[in-house]
DNA sequence: TTCTTTCGTTTACAAACGTAAACTTGAATC
DNA sequence: GATTCAAGTTTACGTTTGTAAACGAAAGAA
């Protein structure tokens, strides 16, 4: 019962976290309907997995009558950069840049995104690095085997 | 005890794939220190995860002797690039740039990077569409709710 | 050859997760 | 008012994960 705001979602909560961020503020009814459809759960299960959000404090509760209205604590972009963070935590700092151009390459864009991600490179040629400095302990990169 | 690669690792396992990944083949007394050191994990910890690794079909074993060498069945770059499919699984197909110039303006880049980077733009350039397609079910992002 | 070290395998066990039914309680209906 | 419905809460239960000790067998040391 952490009152604490964790930001750590599963796979499954994350699912529930969509239609709530997608709504805005939504009963119980509406997510158990949307993900009826998508993920085929029985009622019970949405129940569980929203109780479990609200138990971790991802979720803001509303009084309606006697239903509840859930909101997200926490905007899906904040939260999904700080997923992403963490996903990069796994990655040598050294190979971020490369690991980007991959998605990047592979992925679907608009001429605006293109116009924002031309902004933002640009911005980072100002203060781009001769060497990215490797960020992992020896022994689990390449940049630092520690070869016997 | 299947013997599919399922591309599925918790973040305990991943920690040990880093370790494999950087020697390329080592031996789990190395795998052990390693993360004895980085995660302050007790050698039985770090055989059970290793052991999950193989069961998983993770790894690939070499006798030597009597002990074995690890090492990994999947490439850090195929497998970290497999993963964050994943986790843009998560994510509104119409968000993907955005989210991507996010993580950009927030690594550290070289150079070298930023000329990578600015290659793959310049080939999106040319295959940008007017407007991404939204990939999600409606009532699950903003592109598509369902209001009442 | 016996003792000890080493390394893989088994077993352990609590917490988290996926999946869901059962229960409770206030509300709406007959 | 009694019955039914709807929604949140409890309980359930098998699997996965985190964390590790115990066990067994082979290899090296004495």
């Amino acid at each position: 019962m952490s009152t604490e705001t964790d930001f750590k979602v599963t796979d499954s909560e994350w699912e529930v976290m969509r239609v709530i961020w997608a709504h805005g503020k939504v009963s119980s009814k509406q997510i158990i309907e949307v993900l009826q459809q998508k993920m085929g759960w029985k009622p019970g299960t949405t129940k569980t997995f929203i109780g479990r959000l609200v138990n971790k404090g991802m979720l803001d509760t509303e009084t309606e009558g006697r239903r509840y209205l859930y909101s997200a604590k926490v905007g899906e972009n904040e939260f999904v950069r700080h997923s992403l963070g963490e996903f990069f935590s796994h990655v040598c700092n050294k190979e971020v840049g490369k690991t980007i151009a991959g998605v990047l390459s592979g992925a679907t864009l608009s001429h605006q995104d293109i116009a924002l991600l031309q902004e933002v490179l640009d911005a980072k040629k100002e203060h781009a690095v001769d060497e990215v400095p490797c960020n992992c302990i020896p022994g689990q990169c390449h940049c630092n085997v520690h070869h016997h």
